[in-house]
DNA sequence: GTGGGTGCAAACTATTTGCACGCAC
DNA sequence: GTGCGTGCAAATAGTTTGCACCCAC
């Protein structure tokens, strides 16, 4: 469902959109909001996180649901893998394709009617580990490794 | 991490960990602490919470952070993968084994240190299936299904 | 004037935390 | 007595919602 519906295009869900699509980070509402902010000072988070949901239903934006508390929202529709940073929560896009033959493999092995799946991968960006190196620190490790 | 510290047990702790382990439902909080209710009334739910992310970080238990704004816990420590149904939030097991080779995959695609990954399938229960068929109603379609 | 979109603030949900008390050792 | 674990309640974080106002049509 959705991509269906086309929503009127304000300054503001242009903006938000714009924002969206010009970072690569997948950043949460309230981050989106603060970049948003800055071109719209008088933006309210409301807006931010309403046009975000109305954006997400109409297909021209991603919601990504994952681990951790808060969603973040992704302006590539198509559909593709993350990594997640386990230090700083950075997340990140993986390249190449999708499996599909994934759901075909688990349609044996339960009862549901697979619709769809969602794959995350943890681990540590770039950055983190050019610190770790340097400083020695663990960092914290949490994430939810197999 | 995790697994090396041995935690005491406390009645509450007990209860808990029983009834998690009793089903296979993986339990948001609030329901567990719905069930524990029942055998130790005056428990509260911030014992409760705690308790959880104590048995995680002892390696007891495991946290299940997927979509979706609720945490859920599962007794099986054991690697595994998930489904959710789309119209009720239920949240399941998959059987057999998970696919070990995926993250090799994904290590030449991106730059991160890969840790480790999350797969979570998105379907409609047996239940829900039923029902569809009943009622002819299609229920929400919500998940992320690819 | 009607209706959708907005800003603001209050409400809500899930989770965490400070604090005082109580029990085991 | 010391310290950990608990119950309770308040605090926090993220998100949603009610409401009045405004602007385009």
């Amino acid at each position: 469902m959705a991509d269906s519906r086309r929503i009127k295009m304000t300054p503001q869900r242009q903006v938000i959109l714009e924002e969206l699509t010009k970072v690569t980070t997948h950043p949460t509402a309230a981050e989106l909001y603060d970049k948003v902010r800055k071109r719209l000072p008088h933006i309210s988070l409301g807006t931010v996180y309403r046009n975000l949901e109305l954006m997400t239903d109409s297909g021209m934006i991603r919601k990504i649901e994952m681990a951790g508390a808060q969603k973040r929202f992704d302006a590539m529709v198509k559909h593709h893998y993350h990594v997640r940073c386990v230090r700083c929560d950075r997340v990140d896009d993986v390249g190449g394709d999708t499996f599909p033959g994934i759901e075909e493999t688990v349609k044996g092995l339960c009862d549901y009617e697979i619709l769809g799946h969602r794959l995350e991968f943890t681990g540590i960006c770039p950055d983190c580990r050019r610190e770790r190196l340097g400083s020695g620190d663990d960092g914290d490790g949490s994430g939810g490794g197999p």
